[in-house]
DNA sequence: ACGTGCTCCTGTGTGC
DNA sequence: TGCACACAGGAGCACG
């Protein structure tokens, strides 16, 4: 579930705890999280190192070292960062420990194991063939050029994190409700005035979910967010919300809103 | 170039 | 009560 703004939110995180220190130790729990990357290579190049700084680039965290590798953080669904003293406070989910020299550890916990930690050269050099644009950092032009040549499904466009990163299927859903455009509606059959509407909606839904650290539960309440789940109804209309796999994922959109023809 | 369906994975919740 | 199964969902893959 982690999405742009949980992730944005890990990297603050990070920031606030875990710059210019010393690592002291590399403990690899379950060697599944690992891609491309032994545990002892990850131990050699991470031991004896410190954290210089972070790039977060749409649901990926990029952690540079102070000799300028690159520890690569994705959280899959249940990912999330913890920092702590008492080892002994880890948890059963903690795959991955970094001790520091201060006596203190973070966690990489991640229950589901759909996360993956490796090494990259550098920023660019993973995002480049993997990744669009930022979906904070993109330009309305860029953004237009994305949407209007996509025969697919907009929500599906907006979480195909090759056209742009960072948004899943729970942001989309607040988007577009937000824009009051049906999911399903092809992008190059959205008009100028729903192309802007959605990228501004974009920018201020994932602005707004990262003020409130990622927790959908301080989100207005006009929001669809507090209000996602089987039975309820739309905040604004009143009418049922709809639960609609697309794309492998369960769509909530409310079918009076966002009614446009597909 | 799109959608679909499968895989990875585990804890929770539902139905028989 | 207990078992079987569906579901949650990010991402990568094969397939049509």
């Amino acid at each position: 579930m982690p999405e742009l703004p949980d992730v944005e939110s890990y990297k603050r995180y990070m920031d606030a705890t875990c710059l210019h220190q010393q690592i002291k130790t590399v403990h690899v729990r379950e060697r599944r999280i690992l891609k491309d990357v032994s545990p002892s290579r990850l131990r050699s190049t991470l031991g004896g190192r410190c954290f210089l700084s972070t790039v977060r680039w749409g649901k990926y965290l990029f952690v540079e070292t102070d000799d300028r590798n690159w520890l690569m953080l994705h959280f899959g669904m249940t990912g999330f960062l913890k920092y702590f003293k008492n080892e002994e406070k880890s948890g059963p989910h903690a795959r991955l420990i970094i001790t520091f020299r201060n006596g203190y550890h973070l966690a990489y916990v991640c229950q589901r194991l759909l996360g993956k930690v490796r090494l990259v050269n550098s920023v660019d050099d993973f995002t480049g063939s993997n990744l669009g644009p930022d979906a904070l950092a993109v330009n309305f032009r860029d953004f237009k050029k994305i949407i209007g040549k996509s025969r697919g499904g907009i929500k599906s466009t907006l979480m195909n994190q090759k056209y742009m990163a960072g948004i899943g299927n729970i942001y989309s859903d607040e988007i577009l409700f937000q824009s009051a455009v049906h999911p399903k509606m092809q992008g190059c059959k959205l008009n100028d005035r729903q192309i802007k509407r959605i990228y501004h909606n974009m920018r201020k839904v994932l602005k707004r979910a990262i003020e409130r650290r990622a927790d959908l539960d301080k989100l207005p309440r006009s929001y669809l967010l507090p209000h996602r789940q089987r039975g309820n109804s739309c905040p604004r209309c009143s009418s049922a919300l709809r639960g609609e796999k697309i794309g492998g994922r369960t769509a909530y959109f409310c079918p009076r809103c966002q009614n446009e023809k597909i």
